[in-house]
RNA sequence: GCCCCAGUAGCUCAGAGGAUAGAGCAGCGGUUUCCUAAACCGUUGGCCGCAGGUUCAACUCCUGCCUGGGGUACCA
């Protein structure tokens, strides 16, 4: 059993025999913030002692009282400051986590919660009008140590990208292509400003010149145009993903949902529930019914859906597929367009607990002080894959995770490209190094790894304030996945590096805190299990964010 | 107008009812015959946007305001 659930059972006893009332969720341990206020505190008496009209430090002596003694698993116990009762963890209670951490190895920090829950995660769904940017960048990592976290959460993850290759974005795009196929035969006219600019048309203008001869420019080749910007931006998009360590269970053609008939069981099924109606020329989907502020079109007096019907199909499949919880994963600028989805789909009789829609703001792009527009069309924009020829995909990875989504996030292109040494993904990955040198280390001074190295011996503070930080990591894990928090994760992973840091420093100033020493052998096996038990957390740290973990830099 | 997000050190950001608000970078000063100095130590730097409220306790919750970003389409 957990320490935090061993100390709650026992502190609702303590709390019973000093005459107090308290439910189950009146006490909560929490992990103690500073130094000298030890490992796990509880405050449980500030509430009880305002019920029994007395001092919270009374209460909370008259509690400590009552709680058993095992100075193994517990080593103090004490009423501090106003009415904190403070524990201290024990060396049985150390030197269990760092054995239970070496039996678990990759399985460390992974728990069955899910319970195997069938899982979806949809994110970057960009349209295949051009290359991934920066912002695609943010959503695609976001989405991937989701997944990950889900999966180490007990998760059974589909990791899903949707995509229409139908509509008027696409046909501006095949218009893009031809335009500037025209244009390099020397026939072109003017190019529409709200054309695609961007240098990679011309690219593809010109495999269609290769591919086509001088001939082939006419308005009603325009399909043949759309299909090749399609096949390859596409390609494109999947190997810059790919690059980015990123691959997508499912592609998802919104095209799909036309030819199976699923567009138009949507629009029956709200007209049979009264919830759409016909006006000037248009399908209305009647969203103020739902409590929303106005009607929306559904259908346009053209005839063509809004991106609204598609998509309140798109997520009506998601459920007939039987995803028990469906994550979409949106950029802040999509933020209107759930409410009107989740309204239809919950008139169609659906739960909408079961959606879970993570919002995530902008990347704002700085080249010094100079903002940077991004936008596709526009053309004036980093790509994904610059920004990988720049820093590479771990740094890449790092940066996008590092913050929680709903802030902003501001990439300074110059910083990144000049300090990217001192990036932090470095500090946690150096700290996986070091830890993998010791061990070859340890091997070629003919020092083993013990089966069951005493570690009791675990003392000194730098190496219990390592165990310490270990045996949180689950917890992390835990937390970050419930409330789908990825950035939790490397917060975490400095702490761990910062202190084992400081660990094996304590080695350099004072040689009998070495690891890899011939002096004292039992003590060196078990610095050596710690270190593994370290190195084994930062690798299932890593690899849930799917950064590499190099055994030497 | 209305809705969402943010405002914390010079910069970029963590922290989200508790006990002295943290990190990286930048600045200043140190540590290496020694398991990787991509490390470590010291130091400078804060009306936690403003004003009220709730609470034994507010940077954290509530209300209002200010500033910045994003929405509010028969674009997606």
């Amino acid at each position: 059993m957990p320490i935090e659930n061993e100390l709650k059972q026992q502190l609702l006893e303590a709390i019973r025999k000093a005459g107090f009332e308290a439910g189950p969720d009146a006490v909560e341990i929490a992990e103690s913030r500073q130094k000298g206020h030890g490992d796990l505190t509880c405050n449980a008496a500030f509430a009880i002692a305002r019920a029994a009209r007395m001092s919270p430090k009374a209460a909370a002596e008259k509690i400590a009282g009552f709680l058993p003694s095992d100075p193994g698993r517990i080593e103090k116990i004490e009423v501090a400051g106003n009415g904190f009762i403070n524990f201290t963890l024990g060396p049985a209670t150390l030197a269990g986590a760092v054995t239970e951490i070496l039996r678990l190895g990759t399985a460390y920090g992974r728990n069955d919660s899910g319970a195997g829950r069938k899982t979806q995660v949809e994110f970057v769904s960009a349209n295949p009008t051009g290359p991934l940017t920066i912002g695609h960048g943010r959503q695609a990592v976001i989405g991937d140590v989701v997944s990950r976290l889900l999966e180490a959460n007990g998760h059974a993850v589909t990791r899903e990208y949707y995509f229409n290759n139908a509509g008027r974005q696409m046909r501006v795009l095949g218009e893009s292509v031809r335009l500037r196929y025209l244009e390099a035969l020397g026939k072109g006219g003017d190019f529409p400003e709200d054309h695609y600019q961007g240098e990679y048309i011309r690219d593809i203008a010109a495999a269609a010149r290769d591919e086509k001869g001088d001939g082939f420019g006419a308005p009603e080749n325009l399909p043949y145009f759309q299909q090749l910007a399609e096949n390859a931006i596409f390609a494109d998009i999947r190997k810059t993903l790919e690059r980015l360590g990123i691959r997508f269970d499912v592609y998802y053609n919104e095209r799909s949902l036309y030819d199976t008939g699923k567009i138009d069981a949507v629009i029956a099924e709200l007209r049979k529930r009264g919830l759409a109606y016909d006006s000037e020329g248009a399908v209305w989907f009647r969203a103020t019914q739902a409590g929303l502020d106005q009607d929306r079109v559904i259908v346009k007096s053209t005839g063509e859906p809004t991106y609204r019907l598609p998509d309140m199909a798109y997520h009506k499949d998601k459920y007939d597929r039987g995803f028990e919880l469906i994550v979409d994963i949106f950029g802040a600028d999509h933020i209107a367009t759930y409410p009107d989805v989740m309204a239809g789909l919950t008139a169609m009789g659906y739960d909408p607990s079961r959606v879970k829609v993570l919002i995530h703001q902008f990347v704002t792009l700085t080249e010094g002080k100079e903002k940077v527009k991004m936008s596709t069309r526009k053309a004036n924009f980093v790509t994904l894959d610059e920004l990988m020829d720049e820093v590479g995909p771990d740094v890449t990875r790092y940066f996008f995770i590092n913050r929680s989504m709903s802030s902003h996030l501001n990439f300074d292109l110059t910083l990144a490209k000049t300090q990217s040494d001192e990036n932090p993904v470095y500090y946690v990955q150096y700290a996986h190094a070091r830890i993998s040198s010791i061990l070859r280390k340890a091997k070629e001074e003919g020092i083993d790894e013990a089966e069951a190295p005493d570690l009791s011996l675990l003392t000194e503070p730098a190496e219990k304030d390592l165990a310490r930080v270990l045996m949180s990591y689950p917890r992390v894990v835990a937390e970050a996945g419930r409330n789908f928090e990825p950035h939790k994760l490397p917060t975490y992973l400095e702490e761990a590096a910062t202190v084992y840091h400081h660990f094996q420093h304590a080695g350099k100033q004072d040689e009998n805190l070495r690891v890899v020493s011939k002096k004292n052998v039992p003590a060196a096996q078990a610095r050596l299990a710690l270190c593994r038990a370290t190195r084994t957390v930062l690798a299932n740290g890593l690899g849930l964010l799917g950064i590499s973990a190099p055994e030497s830099m």
